[in-house]
Order: structure tokens, then C-alpha cells, then sequence
DNA sequence: CTGTTAGCGCCTTCAC
DNA sequence: GTGAAGGCGCTAACAG
């Protein structure tokens, strides 16, 4: 039985075993220096006593956790999840461990200060280098790495992942204006980062090149919530004459404006086109036909986001510091010709 | 400018206030016993350096990290989602700080030996105590607290948070039965679980009540997951003689059953009527006019179990060891009278 | 092959 | 009010 204080330490095992703590310590990280007997012996005590050594006393001697870090703002949607998933792929694969940060409510206004403190919590004491999602800060203050799956525009502090955001976004617009919509509504995203510029831009530069102005008041202001993508959808499909299609800046604000649709009555496809932009997996299955929307692979994101830091954390040099994804078209029952 | 070597330590801090160590740690550690402008000093220069303390090294010395673990088979269901907020709010109230480890994968056949590992990692290291989410091991290996949400029957090495799980099913098939169901198909969950357990006994019991037998064609063995419900959807709606309402033991089973009815060209509840349990967020958008479920406040789960550990951390006594959540029953479209 | 000796960054007496 | 010294659990040289 180990002391009643804490958990058994690496002395109670060297102690029982008859061995020195280093001798353990050896065991432990699986050096080849150590007699077969002796590592037999000190296995054995080390699963009896159920020893397990304390991570946090490792990475304070070896500068070296196994461990990365995931710092996202909110874990209630699932973009955040598949990136989690991404992520937590990439590790397993790498042999590495997670510890993941969050803040539970993207909307939080104390989640910008909240990501730098956890950035530098994390970092420099239990983790290798840490996977940021969706940052609010420009800059952290760490020397060991860091990754961002998206990020702020002309931000070069840290490597990052991002999809062709403005080529999805046009090619899905292309998609509805092909189907002879031209009262397009348009549901933002965070207007701070990569993906909420780029994919506005798409839906701009779509509409100039068919010749359609862009119409302000279709424009909302989002913020990839499905709260706010409701809001808007309420707002939008109130005006007097409303839009034929709308164009969600991503899958949760798209059902937002769905369930707008839904309760004013309105049927999608019939009666409103909607799209949006992520291919989250509900899009699957949310409607009898699915959403039409924009794959960007989210987990391969949080994948590739993973692999960049492993090596990173290795000192290896990255090919290139924005590593870009692929979009695609996915077209399926939501949208219907005019 | 910090050392190039590592992060800025507390002897950084240190030098550049012309103070020592232990003055810095007196401020960092908010004691009244320092000078009101020394104090100011320090504050300022950790400012500078943008200095933040070890994790790691204070873990080690004072075994109070203000950080608590949560530790979940998966992340890419609702429920953990849910189980993940209430942990968050309750941490947040309490001035704690939250850690996370996933499998990421509950359907991973190595979960149970990682879930040990993980809680023994995070406990008596990082954290100050653990909440386990839908747990495999019976016991774990730390002299620190854990509290589990949902856990295996007759197990009391820790205390649990769980809902009313067979009364809850008993009111949802009493409503089926009520609208002239007595072809009712189930589809289980984890049968290692309490959850699983008990509502497949509220299941049994109603039947029992209304005279119906059991009839074991109509029980498919499930695991929560939507893709297993799925496949258990299509195996029930291809009986020859289909059931007329398909009871799935959690929510995203139900999604799995719903599109397998989809695709078999189902309407519901026309077709067949389908209920859940959990009434996690999706299942008031799922179907136009919502999946109809058993709600057990999922968030208020997570939140109690926090509650407890946090008790428990802080060396006080609790009420009851197993904390009983109440259900209620969600009316929604998915059901219709035979 | 294995034990001894130093610390890693921090907090806590215990002196001054 | 503040500094010096010791040690938390562990790993990395360095000796044997």
C-alpha cells in the first residue's frame, strides 16, 4: 500500500524493487542499458504498487511531454468536433497524447484573454507545441510551437491550415446562380479571420462575374453561430421581397436559417434555397435531402494541423508555413431552380 | 527578452524586479505579506516578460493545480458534448481550470486500458481531481477524487451522477403504447452501463404492464452510437412483419434509425413512429417537426458531477454518493397514433 | 549494468 | 517585508 499522503512515487518503486531510482527511471523510459532480470523485476513491482509516474514531474526535468495541446473556443458544434477528431487521429498516429483546452462558449467576450493565458499555460509546462482553432489573438507568448487551423489574414507568427475558402464560395454560388437564382442571401461569418473574408469575398466576386450588383441589404452580419444564423434568416427572409437562395458562410449558421425557414413556415427547397459551407456530417442528414454545401474536409484540417506540429516539435523545417485544402462541391437537396 | 532556451521563469522575473524568488512567488500567490509598491513592481515586470508560471512545476509542489480533468470515450456525439458544457459552466463558477482527454473514437478497442492510464496521468499530476464520462474500468488507480457521470451498476468505489433512466423509459413507452403501439422495436445501448441497462429494463417493464410480450425479434443490441442504430434501424424496418414504432435507447441511435427509414423511403412518423432518449440539441431540428425524447438535462449532468469533485477536493462530505438527475418526456413530431 | 549527483521551476519554512 | 535553503518526482550526466 503506498502512503496515504499522495499517489506512490518513483521512490516507492526503487525502494520495493531493491533498486535505485534511476534504475527505474530507466525502466521507465525504456532505456536498453538495463539487465532483462532487473526490468522484469521492476515491471513487476511497478504494476503491483500501480504506479504510475507523475507527468508533471517528468516534463519538469525532460523538456519533453509526449503531450500536445488543442485550444479551441467552443466544443458545441461540430466543427470544433471534427477538428477535435482530426486531431486526435493525427495523434494516436504520431504516438503522441492530447490534452485539449476549452472555452465551452465561443461567445464568451472573456475567451480572447482566456486563449492566450491557456496558450502559455500549456505550453512550456505539459505540452510539446499546442493546435490552435479559430484564434483571436495575433500573437502568443511561447517559444514552443503552434499551429492554427484557420487564421487571420497576412498573420505570419505561426503556421497555419485553411481551406480555399474564396473557391468554395464560388463555386457554390456559381452552383445557385447556374440554377437562375440572383437574390442570393448572404449569412457572414467572423469577420476576423481567413474564413469569414475569403468566403465573402467568394460570394462577391461570384455575383460581379454574373453580373448581379451586390445588394447590401441582403447581407448579414454573422458569426458561424447557429443563434445568429437563425437571427439572420428571420431577417432575411422577412424582407419584403424575399431572397430566393440563401448562402450560409457555414453548415450551423445554414441551420439556423433553416429552422428560421421552418417556423415561418417556408419549405426548403420549394420554397428557399439554402447552402452552406463545412459539410459537417449533419449536413447529411439534417433535411430529408441533405444540405447542399461546401466540403473542406474539416478533420483532414485538424489532421494536417497535427502533423505540422509533429514536426515541428521534432525541428524539422515545414514546406510550407499555410497549408491549404482543398474545397469541393457537394450538392444535395436543398436547393432547388427558380 | 527571455532566455532563447525556454519559456521566461520565475528567477527572470526575479532578476529583472532586483527581488528574489520567493518575493515573486508571494505576489504570484496573491500572500498579504508583501509591500504594497514591491508589489506593484513585480506585477508589472511579469507583465513585461509576460511571464506565466509553470503548470508543471507548480502542480508538483503543492498538490493543488486548480485544475480538473474530464475524461470521455468520445467527442463526437451530442451527449459528450453536453456533458462537456456543464462541466465547463461549473468549472468556470468555481474558478477552476478544465483539461480534457478523449479516445475520440468510443468504438476503439483500446479506450478502457487508455481511460485507466489517462485518469492516473491527470490525477496526483496536473489535476486536482477527475470527471469520468460513461466509464469501462470499475475501479482507478489514484488516491484522488473521481466522480463518473453514468456508471456500471452495484459499483460504488466512486461516487456517480445518473438520471432516472428506467422511469424515463418507462414514460416514453407508455406514451407509445398509449398512442396504440404494441409492435415496438428497441434498439439498446451499452449494456455495461447503468443507462443501458435501465432502459432497457423501463422497456421490459411497460411492455409487461400493457400485457405486450417480449418479443426478442424486435431487441437489437446497440452501443449509443449512430452508425450501429443505423444498422439496427434497418435490420428492424425489414422485418416482414414491421414494428410500428422503434424505440432507440439514446438520441443519435434514433438519427442512425431515422436514416435508415430515409433511405427505405420511411416517412415519419407516417411510417413508423421513432423516439429517443437524452434530448440532446439536434433533436429539435432533427425532423421538421423534432424527434420526440426523454430529456435528462445532460448539461445539469456534467454540472452536478462537477459539484461533487469539487466537494470532494475540497475534503467535504457528500450528501449522497450517487446523485439522481430527474427525466421528463419531450413531445415532439415523431410519433403518430396507429 | 547500476548507483550517485545535480538540478528542472516552484513554493514553503525559517531566519533576518 | 524579504531572502536563503530545502525539496516536490523525475531524468541526465557521470562514475564506478
Amino acid at each position: 500500500m503506498p502512503r496515504s499522503k499522495g499517489s506512490v512515487t518513483i521512490h516507492d518503486v526503487a525502494r520495493a524493487a531493491g533498486v535505485s531510482v534511476s534504475t527505474v527511471s530507466r525502466v521507465l523510459n525504456d532505456k536498453d542499458d538495463v539487465a532483462i532480470d532487473t526490468y522484469e523485476q521492476v515491471k513487476q513491482v511497478i504494476s503491483e504498487l500501480g504506479y504510475t509516474s507523475s507527468l508533471a514531474a517528468k516534463s519538469m526535468r525532460s523538456r519533453k511531454t509526449n503531450v500536445i495541446g488543442l485550444v479551441m473556443p467552443d466544443v458545441g458544434d461540430s466543427f470544433s468536433v471534427e477538428v477535435m477528431k482530426g486531431v486526435n487521429q493525427a495523434i494516436a498516429q504520431f504516438g503522441y497524447d492530447l490534452i485539449m483546452y476549452t472555452g465551452g462558449d465561443a461567445s464568451a467576450s472573456s475567451w480572447p484573454a482566456r486563449e492566450q493565458k491557456y496558450i502559455s499555460l500549456l505550453n512550456g509546462s505539459i505540452t510539446d507545441g499546442v493546435v490552435i482553432v479559430a484564434p483571436y489573438a495575433l500573437t502568443f507568448p511561447t517559444t514552443y510551437p503552434v499551429v492554427a487551423v484557420d487564421h487571420h489574414p497576412g498573420d505570419t507568427n505561426f503556421p497555419a491550415v485553411v481551406s480555399t475558402n474564396r473557391e468554395g464560395a464560388l463555386a457554390i454560388m456559381e452552383y445557385l446562380i447556374q440554377l437562375g437564382h440572383r437574390r442570393i442571401g448572404y449569412v457572414g461569418g467572423r469577420s476576423d479571420l481567413q474564413s469569414g473574408i475569403r468566403r465573402y469575398q467568394g460570394y462577391v466576386d461570384a455575383l460581379q462575374q454574373a453580373d448581379i450588383p451586390v445588394n447590401p441589404e441582403l447581407v448579414q452580419e454573422g458569426n458561424f453561430t447557429i443563434d445568429v444564423g437563425y437571427r439572420c434568416g428571420q431577417h432575411l427572409l422577412n424582407l419584403p421581397e424575399r431572397p430566393t437562395a440563401i448562402f450560409a458562410a457555414n453548415d450551423q449558421s445554414a441551420f439556423g436559417v433553416i429552422r428560421a425557414a421552418h417556423e415561418m413556415g417556408l419549405k426548403i427547397p420549394d420554397d428557399v434555397s439554402i447552402v452552406g459551407f463545412d459539410n459537417i456530417p449533419e449536413t447529411a442528414y439534417f433535411l430529408p435531402g441533405g444540405l447542399t454545401t461546401v466540403d473542406q474536409s474539416v478533420r483532414q484540417m485538424g489532421l494536417a494541423a497535427t502533423e505540422m506540429l509533429v514536426k515541428l516539435i521534432k525541428g524539422e523545417a515545414l514546406a510550407e508555413t499555410i497549408y491549404k485544402v482543398p474545397t469541393r462541391l457537394v450538392v444535395r437537396g436543398s436547393c432547388r431552380a427558380v
